[in-house]
RNA sequence: GGAGCCGUAGUUCAGUUUGGUUAGAACGCCUGACUGUCACUCAGGAGGUCGCGAGUUCGAGUCUCGUCGGUUCCGCCA
């Protein structure tokens, strides 16, 4: 098709260009008609520009009254000085004086405006994803994300890494997520599996010397979605040889500091904070800490101050070696700089959220004057009790100390959530800050009550500790338990953005680690045999991170959900709406796999 | 697999608590008027399988059960 082709964009024009002839192309956004004179806004990837149509100029005027919005034109015309300007819009001094108008492609109307703030489900967004698409907030979203991208690039170019494509049709494994797995039609019966990493591959190219890899890859799980997880995902995955923990950490540090530096022009400070898997249970009940929450204390384990109290709750807890545990609120105020009152409402419904979690009810304790307590369960509590209790929590009036007990994993946890909701409810985090954090030493094994078995944690290849290695020959399951290992997650605002470990190079301690998760020798060499048989010749120590690429570009962007920051995502069934996939296949495809479908 | 919330005009929502006349609003769309708008304005108009299916009832958008879709969380998953 024949159409007159753009000299500028919709985004570049300003007053200097005052009195140039130019063409432009793009999207009909907004036509306001007065009656004879025509504006028209004109949209394209890198801004708006007004068209000014004439009625004078008949044929143009006829054609322009034509349009609808969304509506591909090609506008030619000079760039004339507004009689009365748009200080709003870089664009706002200028508009164009057409004279040469042509539709190149016509539009039906919308089945939502293309406005910044979008009003339209995400149910219709993501069926109309290439209307959703050209819409600022996603355009600029998808284009961070690119910046993103080519910062990542660049960063490990200039360390010398060497970027290498791992096959995406691999060999499936039992560790780890359910697999998609792809049927092959040339072995009929037989299947590849989408990588939920690339796990091995870049082991093994550690074991072929290539000593620093890296790779954007896409990654695949077979798992339910959440607003931070989908079925494919990105990640920005690293190995390196002869390298420990710290080199890890540094590596990674340099490049968050150059994307918020690149990004937005924060200097972030390293090296990061760290905390061990269990120091983090400890204070904070969770993995993935979000160090943005204020007034809400860490948590104090108060067995000790409590555990002679006449409060049956709390005597159950310590006969079952359990644990009793609180965090503190300090007083807070709303918006109108007026005390928030901790209401029978509020603690009713914490008390609602806490049952969920398996819980028969929470215990709080409000501070008023002179360290007088309101609390149901003060009078299970002796005064000296109640005064230790507020000296361990600092606790002035207007605090509340909330306290559970129980199991100490379960009341953990339940803290843990416990400081997320009430963050949540009542404001308390500080959206302008951003909280890396590393969590270090994360057990090697989880005992499974079910199968009465041990599992992995991380991934099987992880290395323990030194000074643990010595429980690897252990049948005790407390001592098994104990073992760390070298293994770190990455965490910023209370999202896991990454995770890593340094790596088994030493064929003796893997089959130990084999052993303890119950894989027998023939079970491994069928899963891992080539692996296995690769760290016989010669494997350096080595160990890697990966990062959730789509994570870090959603925080970037100030967003919930990753799928504001992927082009085209999956909804939480794992559908695409646009294009209604996964869809039924014919016949005659399923017959060439070999694959034949049960009837439900 | 489980729990919560949502589903009404092209779109976003109100109406559902307490079943009852012709299901409303805004935006969008169509027609007309308007020569400096930029959320243009003004006048008029069209537009509904109340997600779907059963049930209760004289009567269901409204109540019950089931089902489908979206979303959040738990389980699952780095």
């Amino acid at each position: 098709m024949n159409f007159t082709k753009r000299t500028k964009t919709c985004g570049e024009l300003n007053i200097t260009g005052k009195g140039e002839y130019i063409t432009l192309n793009g999207w009909v956004t907004k036509i306001r008609d007065l009656g004879g004179l025509l504006f028209i806004d004109l949209r394209d990837r890198y801004g708006l520009t007004q068209l000014k149509i004439n009625p004078e100029n008949k044929s143009i005027y006829e054609t322009a009254m034509t349009l609808g919005n969304e509506y591909v034109i090609s506008a030619s015309g000079t760039v004339i000085e507004r009689e009365s300007k748009n200080m709003n819009i870089p664009t706002g001094e200028i508009e164009i004086d057409v004279d040469k108008l042509e539709i190149l492609n016509k539009s039906d109307v919308p089945p939502f405006n293309i406005e910044e703030e979008v009003k339209a489900s995400e149910e219709l967004r993501l069926q109309y994803r290439y209307m959703d698409l050209r819409r600022k907030t996603m355009l600029k979203n998808i284009i961070l994300r690119n910046e993103v991208y080519h910062i990542v690039h660049n960063y490990f170019k200039d360390l010398e890494f060497v970027e290498v494509e791992t096959p995406v049709l691999m060999k499936s494994t039992p560790e780890g997520a359910r697999d998609f797995l792809v049927p092959s039609r040339i072995h009929k019966g037989k299947f590849y599996a989408l990588p939920q990493s690339p796990q091995t591959y870049k082991q093994i190219l550690m074991i072929a010397g290539l000593d620093r890899y890296v790779q954007i890859c896409k990654c695949f799980r077979d798992e339910d979605l959440r607003a931070d997880r989908q079925p494919e995902f990105t990640q920005i995955d690293v190995e390196m040889s002869f390298i420990k923990q710290d080199d890890v950490f540094d590596i990674s540090e340099g490049l968050f500091k150059r994307i918020w530096k690149e990004i937005k022009n924060i200097d972030i400070i390293t090296p990061f904070r760290k905390l061990t898997y269990d120091d983090a249970i400890l204070l904070y009940g969770t993995d993935k800490p979000d160090l943005r929450i204020e007034k809400i204390s860490e948590i104090h384990l108060i067995t000790e101050i409590v555990k002679d109290s006449e409060f049956k709750v709390f005597q159950d807890a310590v006969k079952k070696n359990g644990i009793i545990a609180a965090i503190k609120l300090d007083r807070i105020i709303d918006n109108k700089n007026k005390k928030i009152e901790i209401t029978r409402k509020i603690t009713d419904n914490l008390t609602e959220y806490v049952k969920q979690l398996g819980f028969g009810g929470i215990g709080y304790m409000k501070i008023g004057v002179n360290g007088e307590v309101s609390s149901p369960i003060a009078k299970y509590l002796s005064q000296e009790n109640i005064t230790e209790l507020l000296g361990e929590f600092n606790a002035e009036e207007g605090d509340t100390i909330f306290i559970l007990s129980g199991e100490y994993m379960k009341v953990q946890t339940a803290l843990g959530n416990l400081r997320n909701k009430i963050a949540a409810d009542f404001n308390l985090i500080n959206e302008s800050r951003y909280e890396f954090l590393w969590i270090t030493d994360f057990p090697l094994f989880k005992y499974n009550e079910e199968t009465g078995g041990f599992e992995g944690e991380h991934h099987v290849f992880t290395i323990p500790r030194n000074e643990h290695l010595k429980y690897l020959d252990s049948s005790n399951r407390n001592e098994i338990e104990s073992i760390r290992a070298i293994c770190y997650d990455l965490v910023l605002n209370g999202n896991e953005i990454g995770s890593g470990s340094i790596r088994i190079h030493i064929p003796e301690i893997q089959n130990k680690v084999f052993k303890i998760i119950g894989l027998t020798d023939e079970e491994a060499k069928s899963k891992f045999g080539f692996l296995l048989n690769a760290f016989k010749y010669g494997a350096p120590p080595h160990g890697g991170v990966a990062f959730g690429f789509d994570r870090i570009v959603a925080v970037l962007c100030g967003v919930k959900s990753i799928r504001e920051v992927i082009a085209f995502p999956k909804t939480v069934s794992a559908s695409s709406l646009m294009d209604d996939s996964p869809d039924i296949v014919e016949e005659k495809q399923l017959k060439e796999l070999g694959i034949k479908l049960e009837k439900k």
